[in-house]
DNA sequence: ATTGCTATTAGTACCTAGTCATAAATTTTG
DNA sequence: CAAAATTTATGACTAGGTACTAATAGCAAT
Protein backbone atom coordinates (compact mmCIF):
# COMPACT_ATOMS: atom_id res chain seq x y z
CA UNK A 1 0.00 0.00 0.00
CA UNK A 2 1.09 3.30 -0.94
CA UNK A 3 1.19 6.31 1.21
CA UNK A 4 0.31 9.99 0.28
CA UNK A 5 2.90 12.55 -0.12
CA UNK A 6 1.27 13.98 3.07
CA UNK A 7 1.73 10.88 5.06
CA UNK A 8 5.27 10.51 3.51
CA UNK A 9 6.25 13.44 4.57
CA UNK A 10 5.14 13.27 8.09
CA UNK A 11 6.61 9.68 8.91
CA UNK A 12 10.01 11.10 7.23
CA UNK A 13 10.32 13.95 10.00
CA UNK A 14 9.28 11.49 12.36
CA UNK A 15 11.57 8.97 11.18
CA UNK A 16 14.60 11.25 10.57
CA UNK A 17 14.53 12.92 13.99
CA UNK A 18 14.36 9.24 15.70
CA UNK A 19 17.55 8.28 13.68
CA UNK A 20 18.90 11.30 12.00
CA UNK A 21 21.81 9.06 10.54
CA UNK A 22 19.66 7.72 7.71
CA UNK A 23 20.64 8.35 4.18
CA UNK A 24 18.37 9.23 1.18
CA UNK A 25 19.43 5.69 -0.27
CA UNK A 26 17.88 3.59 3.32
CA UNK A 27 15.05 6.45 3.53
CA UNK A 28 13.96 5.79 -0.20
CA UNK A 29 14.30 2.33 0.03
CA UNK A 30 12.36 1.91 3.20
CA UNK A 31 9.43 4.27 1.81
CA UNK A 32 9.81 2.50 -1.80
CA UNK A 33 10.06 5.36 -3.50
CA UNK A 34 12.80 7.01 -5.33
CA UNK A 35 15.97 8.93 -4.18
CA UNK A 36 14.83 11.74 -5.95
CA UNK A 37 10.93 11.89 -4.00
CA UNK A 38 12.79 12.20 -0.75
CA UNK A 39 15.34 14.65 -1.94
CA UNK A 40 12.01 16.61 -2.75
CA UNK A 41 10.68 15.94 0.09
CA UNK A 42 13.43 17.03 2.51
CA UNK A 43 13.66 20.06 -0.11
CA UNK A 44 9.84 20.78 1.42
CA UNK A 45 10.89 20.17 5.26
CA UNK A 46 13.79 22.21 5.05
CA UNK A 47 15.90 19.02 6.31
CA UNK A 48 19.71 19.09 5.83
CA UNK A 49 21.86 16.19 4.37
CA UNK A 50 22.61 13.27 6.24
CA UNK A 51 26.27 14.90 7.23
CA UNK A 52 24.97 18.07 8.27
CA UNK A 53 22.31 16.49 10.46
CA UNK A 54 25.20 14.10 12.28
CA UNK A 55 27.06 17.29 12.65
CA UNK A 56 24.35 19.07 13.87
CA UNK A 57 24.52 16.03 16.71
CA UNK A 58 28.10 16.42 17.13
CA UNK A 59 28.26 20.04 17.31
CA UNK A 60 25.18 20.18 19.88
CA UNK A 61 26.89 17.27 22.07
CA UNK A 62 30.65 19.36 21.95
CA UNK A 63 29.06 22.51 22.94
CA UNK A 64 27.13 20.30 26.04
CA UNK A 65 30.56 19.12 27.34
CA UNK A 66 31.98 22.73 27.47
CA UNK A 67 29.29 24.00 29.22
CA UNK A 68 28.87 21.06 31.86
CA UNK A 69 29.42 22.98 35.17
CA UNK A 70 26.67 25.87 34.12
CA UNK A 71 24.11 24.27 36.19
CA UNK A 72 25.28 25.77 39.78
CA UNK A 73 21.69 26.19 40.04
CA UNK A 74 19.33 23.11 39.76
CA UNK A 75 16.11 25.20 38.22
CA UNK A 76 15.46 28.41 37.25
CA UNK A 77 15.43 31.27 39.72
CA UNK A 78 12.49 33.30 38.62
CA UNK A 79 12.87 35.76 41.98
CA UNK A 80 15.56 36.38 44.65
CA UNK A 81 15.87 38.69 47.18
CA UNK A 82 19.03 37.95 48.51
CA UNK A 83 19.08 36.79 52.41
CA UNK A 84 15.09 37.76 52.14
CA UNK A 85 13.81 34.79 49.86
CA UNK A 86 13.68 33.04 46.49
CA UNK A 87 12.00 31.13 43.63
CA UNK A 88 12.83 28.65 41.54
CA UNK A 89 11.20 26.46 39.03
CA UNK A 90 11.96 22.91 38.09
CA UNK A 91 10.22 20.78 35.09
CA UNK A 92 10.30 16.76 36.31
CA UNK A 93 11.48 15.06 33.37
CA UNK A 94 12.38 11.42 32.11
CA UNK A 95 16.14 12.05 34.05
CA UNK A 96 14.40 12.66 37.32
CA UNK A 97 12.24 9.81 37.69
CA UNK A 98 12.19 6.48 38.44
CA UNK A 99 11.60 4.77 34.97
CA UNK A 100 9.22 2.03 36.28
CA UNK A 101 7.35 4.00 38.32
CA UNK A 102 7.92 7.58 37.01
CA UNK A 103 7.84 8.68 40.58
CA UNK A 104 10.68 11.59 40.89
CA UNK A 105 13.54 10.37 43.15
CA UNK A 106 13.87 12.30 46.33
CA UNK A 107 17.36 13.73 45.63
CA UNK A 108 16.28 15.89 42.94
CA UNK A 109 14.02 17.76 44.79
CA UNK A 110 16.59 18.35 47.53
CA UNK A 111 19.01 19.30 45.05
CA UNK A 112 16.34 22.18 43.98
CA UNK A 113 15.59 22.85 47.47
CA UNK A 114 19.17 22.98 48.19
CA UNK A 115 20.33 25.07 45.94
CA UNK A 116 17.82 27.45 46.23
CA UNK A 117 18.65 27.47 50.15
CA UNK A 118 22.31 28.52 48.46
CA UNK A 119 21.39 30.97 46.13
CA UNK A 120 19.26 32.70 48.57
CA UNK A 121 22.58 33.82 51.08
CA UNK A 122 24.12 36.87 50.27
CA UNK A 123 27.88 36.16 50.65
CA UNK A 124 30.62 34.36 48.41
CA UNK A 125 29.67 31.11 49.71
CA UNK A 126 27.31 29.24 51.76
CA UNK A 127 27.75 25.31 52.93
CA UNK A 128 24.89 23.59 54.22
CA UNK A 129 25.70 22.21 57.51
CA UNK A 130 22.08 20.44 58.25
CA UNK A 131 18.66 20.16 57.38
CA UNK A 132 15.95 18.11 58.06
CA UNK A 133 13.28 17.42 55.00
CA UNK A 134 10.31 15.75 54.05
CA UNK A 135 8.39 14.40 50.97
CA UNK A 136 4.34 14.64 51.50
CA UNK A 137 3.29 14.12 48.05
CA UNK A 138 4.92 11.84 44.65
CA UNK A 139 5.91 14.16 42.26
CA UNK A 140 5.51 12.57 38.96
CA UNK A 141 7.17 12.82 35.31
CA UNK A 142 6.21 15.95 33.45
CA UNK A 143 5.02 18.23 36.49
CA UNK A 144 6.79 21.84 37.39
CA UNK A 145 7.60 22.32 40.68
CA UNK A 146 7.92 25.59 42.13
CA UNK A 147 10.43 26.04 44.93
CA UNK A 148 9.91 28.69 47.86
CA UNK A 149 12.85 29.54 49.67
CA UNK A 150 12.38 32.10 53.26
CA UNK A 151 15.01 32.65 55.69
CA UNK A 152 13.75 32.17 58.83
CA UNK A 153 16.72 33.62 61.05
CA UNK A 154 19.53 35.00 60.60
CA UNK A 155 23.31 35.08 62.30
CA UNK A 156 27.48 35.87 61.69
CA UNK A 157 27.50 32.38 62.16
CA UNK A 158 24.64 30.58 60.36
CA UNK A 159 21.29 31.01 58.31
CA UNK A 160 18.22 28.99 59.10
CA UNK A 161 16.33 28.69 55.63
CA UNK A 162 12.67 27.08 55.16
CA UNK A 163 11.68 25.78 51.45
CA UNK A 164 8.89 24.66 50.76
CA UNK A 165 7.92 23.32 46.96
CA UNK A 166 4.72 22.93 45.47
CA UNK A 167 2.92 21.39 42.58
CA UNK A 168 -0.21 23.73 41.62
CA UNK A 169 -0.49 24.69 45.55
CA UNK A 170 -0.05 21.72 46.58
CA UNK A 171 2.72 21.15 49.12
CA UNK A 172 4.83 18.06 47.67
CA UNK A 173 8.49 19.19 49.98
CA UNK A 174 9.45 20.49 52.59
CA UNK A 175 12.76 21.44 54.74
CA UNK A 176 14.96 23.53 56.89
CA UNK A 177 17.94 23.52 55.91
CA UNK A 178 21.31 25.41 58.47
CA UNK A 179 23.41 27.04 56.37
CA UNK A 180 26.87 28.61 57.35
CA UNK A 181 28.64 31.40 55.41
CA UNK A 182 31.82 31.92 53.99
CA UNK A 183 33.91 32.12 57.83
CA UNK A 184 32.72 29.34 59.39
CA UNK A 185 32.99 27.26 56.24
CA UNK A 186 36.41 25.76 57.14
CA UNK A 187 35.41 23.99 60.68
CA UNK A 188 31.84 22.59 59.27
CA UNK A 189 31.33 21.07 55.40
CA UNK B 1 60.58 27.11 10.95
CA UNK B 2 59.58 23.36 9.72
CA UNK B 3 58.65 20.86 12.34
CA UNK B 4 60.24 17.32 12.21
CA UNK B 5 57.70 14.78 11.26
CA UNK B 6 57.34 13.73 14.44
CA UNK B 7 56.60 17.20 16.23
CA UNK B 8 54.53 17.54 13.58
CA UNK B 9 52.01 14.16 14.16
CA UNK B 10 52.56 14.92 17.64
CA UNK B 11 50.48 18.29 17.23
CA UNK B 12 48.58 16.98 14.75
CA UNK B 13 46.98 14.30 17.03
CA UNK B 14 46.58 16.92 19.76
CA UNK B 15 44.98 19.60 17.11
CA UNK B 16 42.47 16.61 15.78
CA UNK B 17 41.77 15.69 19.13
CA UNK B 18 41.02 19.43 20.56
CA UNK B 19 38.97 20.49 17.51
CA UNK B 20 37.94 17.22 15.65
CA UNK B 21 36.36 19.04 13.15
CA UNK B 22 38.75 20.04 11.23
CA UNK B 23 40.07 18.98 7.33
CA UNK B 24 42.88 17.48 5.96
CA UNK B 25 43.03 21.23 3.69
CA UNK B 26 42.97 23.21 7.35
CA UNK B 27 45.13 20.94 8.97
CA UNK B 28 47.54 21.17 5.82
CA UNK B 29 47.23 25.30 5.55
CA UNK B 30 47.71 25.54 9.40
CA UNK B 31 50.75 23.58 9.39
CA UNK B 32 51.83 24.70 6.02
CA UNK B 33 52.64 20.77 4.30
CA UNK B 34 50.64 19.56 1.41
CA UNK B 35 47.23 17.96 2.08
CA UNK B 36 48.82 14.52 0.91
CA UNK B 37 51.78 14.83 4.13
CA UNK B 38 48.86 15.32 6.43
CA UNK B 39 46.69 12.04 4.86
CA UNK B 40 50.06 9.62 5.04
CA UNK B 41 50.22 11.02 9.03
CA UNK B 42 46.48 10.29 9.61
CA UNK B 43 47.16 7.12 7.62
CA UNK B 44 50.54 6.39 10.11
CA UNK B 45 48.69 7.50 13.10
CA UNK B 46 45.60 5.63 12.60
CA UNK B 47 43.30 9.09 12.73
CA UNK B 48 40.06 8.62 10.52
CA UNK B 49 39.00 11.34 8.09
CA UNK B 50 36.93 14.32 9.47
CA UNK B 51 33.51 12.67 8.44
CA UNK B 52 33.88 9.95 10.63
CA UNK B 53 35.18 11.83 13.47
CA UNK B 54 32.23 13.70 13.67
CA UNK B 55 30.28 10.67 13.13
CA UNK B 56 31.94 9.25 16.34
CA UNK B 57 31.27 12.31 18.14
CA UNK B 58 27.79 12.29 17.41
CA UNK B 59 27.32 8.37 17.69
CA UNK B 60 28.98 9.00 21.42
CA UNK B 61 26.06 11.50 21.92
CA UNK B 62 23.64 9.74 20.78
CA UNK B 63 24.56 6.34 23.01
CA UNK B 64 25.06 8.83 25.74
CA UNK B 65 21.44 10.55 25.51
CA UNK B 66 19.94 6.26 25.39
CA UNK B 67 21.73 5.47 28.00
CA UNK B 68 21.21 8.17 30.64
CA UNK B 69 18.43 6.67 33.31
CA UNK B 70 21.28 4.34 33.98
CA UNK B 71 22.24 5.76 36.98
CA UNK B 72 20.06 4.36 38.96
CA UNK B 73 21.76 4.41 41.49
CA UNK B 74 24.37 7.44 42.43
CA UNK B 75 27.80 5.81 43.24
CA UNK B 76 28.84 2.47 42.99
CA UNK B 77 27.06 -0.39 44.73
CA UNK B 78 30.22 -2.46 46.43
CA UNK B 79 27.97 -4.46 49.36
CA UNK B 80 24.89 -5.02 49.39
CA UNK B 81 22.17 -7.03 52.21
CA UNK B 82 18.73 -6.51 51.58
CA UNK B 83 17.03 -5.03 54.40
CA UNK B 84 20.04 -4.89 56.48
CA UNK B 85 23.27 -2.61 54.79
CA UNK B 86 24.76 -1.59 51.99
CA UNK B 87 28.24 0.67 50.77
CA UNK B 88 28.57 2.45 48.08
CA UNK B 89 31.22 4.62 46.49
CA UNK B 90 31.63 7.72 44.78
CA UNK B 91 34.60 9.56 43.19
CA UNK B 92 33.25 13.28 43.74
CA UNK B 93 34.63 15.18 40.20
CA UNK B 94 34.34 18.65 38.41
CA UNK B 95 30.65 18.05 37.82
CA UNK B 96 30.07 17.39 42.05
CA UNK B 97 31.88 20.89 43.17
CA UNK B 98 31.19 24.11 43.09
CA UNK B 99 33.46 25.88 40.10
CA UNK B 100 35.32 28.17 42.64
CA UNK B 101 35.63 26.51 45.68
CA UNK B 102 35.82 22.81 44.28
CA UNK B 103 33.72 22.15 47.48
CA UNK B 104 30.82 19.23 46.82
CA UNK B 105 28.11 20.68 46.36
CA UNK B 106 25.41 18.90 48.97
CA UNK B 107 22.84 17.18 46.94
CA UNK B 108 25.25 15.26 45.61
CA UNK B 109 26.30 13.74 49.04
CA UNK B 110 22.63 13.32 49.73
CA UNK B 111 21.44 11.92 46.65
CA UNK B 112 24.63 8.97 46.87
CA UNK B 113 22.93 8.70 50.36
CA UNK B 114 19.29 8.70 49.57
CA UNK B 115 19.99 6.47 46.73
CA UNK B 116 21.73 4.07 48.95
CA UNK B 117 18.86 4.32 51.34
CA UNK B 118 16.64 2.95 48.40
CA UNK B 119 18.70 0.78 47.05
CA UNK B 120 19.09 -1.10 50.77
CA UNK B 121 15.27 -1.96 50.95
CA UNK B 122 13.88 -5.18 50.12
CA UNK B 123 11.12 -4.07 48.14
CA UNK B 124 9.79 -3.24 44.85
CA UNK B 125 9.17 0.50 45.44
CA UNK B 126 10.65 2.22 48.53
CA UNK B 127 10.38 6.07 48.46
CA UNK B 128 12.28 8.95 51.20
CA UNK B 129 9.50 10.31 53.19
CA UNK B 130 11.43 12.43 55.60
CA UNK B 131 15.57 12.72 56.23
CA UNK B 132 17.43 14.77 58.65
CA UNK B 133 20.87 15.27 57.40
CA UNK B 134 24.01 16.43 59.02
CA UNK B 135 27.40 17.72 56.79
CA UNK B 136 30.47 17.36 59.00
CA UNK B 137 32.59 18.08 56.49
CA UNK B 138 33.58 19.43 53.51
CA UNK B 139 34.33 17.36 50.63
CA UNK B 140 36.54 18.64 47.90
CA UNK B 141 37.29 17.35 44.23
CA UNK B 142 38.88 14.28 43.82
CA UNK B 143 38.05 12.63 46.83
CA UNK B 144 36.39 9.28 47.02
CA UNK B 145 33.11 9.24 49.55
CA UNK B 146 31.76 5.77 51.11
CA UNK B 147 28.61 5.77 52.08
CA UNK B 148 27.24 3.07 54.72
CA UNK B 149 23.88 2.51 55.41
CA UNK B 150 21.82 0.33 57.74
CA UNK B 151 18.76 -0.26 58.76
CA UNK B 152 17.69 0.86 61.93
CA UNK B 153 14.42 0.08 62.66
CA UNK B 154 12.21 -1.94 59.90
CA UNK B 155 7.93 -2.26 60.13
CA UNK B 156 5.21 -2.33 58.07
CA UNK B 157 4.75 0.81 57.14
CA UNK B 158 7.85 2.29 57.23
CA UNK B 159 11.50 1.89 57.36
CA UNK B 160 14.36 3.96 59.07
CA UNK B 161 17.73 4.11 57.56
CA UNK B 162 20.54 5.40 58.66
CA UNK B 163 23.56 5.99 56.65
CA UNK B 164 27.31 7.74 57.35
CA UNK B 165 29.40 8.78 54.97
CA UNK B 166 33.21 9.17 54.75
CA UNK B 167 36.45 10.00 53.30
CA UNK B 168 39.69 7.94 54.88
CA UNK B 169 37.48 6.76 57.74
CA UNK B 170 36.82 10.88 58.21
CA UNK B 171 32.62 11.31 58.85
CA UNK B 172 31.91 13.73 55.79
CA UNK B 173 27.85 13.24 56.34
CA UNK B 174 25.07 11.65 58.06
CA UNK B 175 21.35 11.22 57.65
CA UNK B 176 18.84 9.89 58.85
CA UNK B 177 16.04 8.61 56.11
CA UNK B 178 12.38 7.52 56.85
CA UNK B 179 11.02 5.48 54.56
CA UNK B 180 7.89 4.24 52.52
CA UNK B 181 7.24 0.97 51.19
CA UNK B 182 4.96 0.03 47.97
CA UNK B 183 1.98 0.33 49.51
CA UNK B 184 1.94 2.91 51.94
CA UNK B 185 3.68 5.23 48.82
CA UNK B 186 0.03 5.54 47.33
CA UNK B 187 -0.62 8.38 49.88
CA UNK B 188 2.65 9.57 51.25
CA UNK B 189 5.68 10.86 48.68
C1' DA C 1 79.87 13.27 -6.35
C1' DT C 2 77.03 9.58 -6.23
C1' DT C 3 74.27 6.21 -3.93
C1' DG C 4 70.66 5.14 -0.59
C1' DC C 5 67.06 6.32 2.24
C1' DT C 6 63.26 8.86 4.11
C1' DA C 7 60.06 12.47 3.62
C1' DT C 8 57.27 15.04 0.87
C1' DT C 9 54.53 16.28 -3.01
C1' DA C 10 51.82 15.44 -7.26
C1' DG C 11 48.53 13.21 -9.91
C1' DT C 12 45.00 9.93 -11.16
C1' DA C 13 40.93 7.07 -10.62
C1' DC C 14 37.33 6.12 -7.63
C1' DC C 15 33.92 6.69 -3.60
C1' DT C 16 29.78 8.55 -0.88
C1' DA C 17 26.22 11.36 -0.21
C1' DG C 18 24.84 14.69 -1.55
C1' DT C 19 23.23 19.71 -4.69
C1' DC C 20 20.98 21.87 -8.65
C1' DA C 21 18.62 22.00 -12.94
C1' DT C 22 16.05 20.03 -16.58
C1' DA C 23 13.21 16.83 -18.62
C1' DA C 24 10.23 12.97 -18.99
C1' DA C 25 6.95 9.78 -17.23
C1' DT C 26 3.22 8.73 -14.31
C1' DT C 27 -0.74 9.50 -11.43
C1' DT C 28 -4.44 12.17 -9.81
C1' DT C 29 -8.08 15.18 -10.33
C1' DG C 30 -11.36 18.62 -12.37
C1' DC D 1 -9.72 13.84 -21.92
C1' DA D 2 -6.58 17.43 -20.51
C1' DA D 3 -4.38 19.99 -16.99
C1' DA D 4 -2.08 19.76 -12.71
C1' DA D 5 0.44 17.45 -9.38
C1' DT D 6 3.63 14.08 -8.34
C1' DT D 7 7.29 11.07 -9.17
C1' DT D 8 11.30 9.42 -11.54
C1' DA D 9 15.35 9.89 -14.51
C1' DT D 10 19.45 12.02 -16.12
C1' DG D 11 23.55 14.73 -16.21
C1' DA D 12 26.86 18.01 -14.40
C1' DC D 13 28.99 19.38 -10.25
C1' DT D 14 30.64 19.38 -5.07
C1' DA D 15 33.33 18.21 -0.63
C1' DG D 16 36.19 15.43 1.52
C1' DG D 17 37.87 11.94 1.29
C1' DT D 18 40.61 6.52 -0.11
C1' DA D 19 44.06 4.00 -2.61
C1' DC D 20 47.66 3.77 -5.48
C1' DT D 21 51.66 5.16 -8.42
C1' DA D 22 55.23 8.17 -9.51
C1' DA D 23 58.20 11.94 -9.08
C1' DT D 24 61.06 14.96 -6.40
C1' DA D 25 63.63 16.98 -2.24
C1' DG D 26 66.79 16.68 1.61
C1' DC D 27 70.42 14.73 3.82
C1' DA D 28 74.04 11.24 5.43
C1' DA D 29 77.52 8.01 4.47
C1' DT D 30 80.73 6.02 1.51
Amino acid sequence: MKLSKKERQKRLKQTISETPFITDEELADKFGVSIQTIRLDRLELAIPEVRERIKNVAVQHFDKVKSLPIEEVIGEIIDLKLDESAISILEFKREHVFSRTKIARGHHLFAQANSLAVAVIDDELALTAKATIRFTRQVKEGERVVAKAKVLKKSKMRTIVEVKSYVNQELVFSGEFVMFRKEHVHQEG
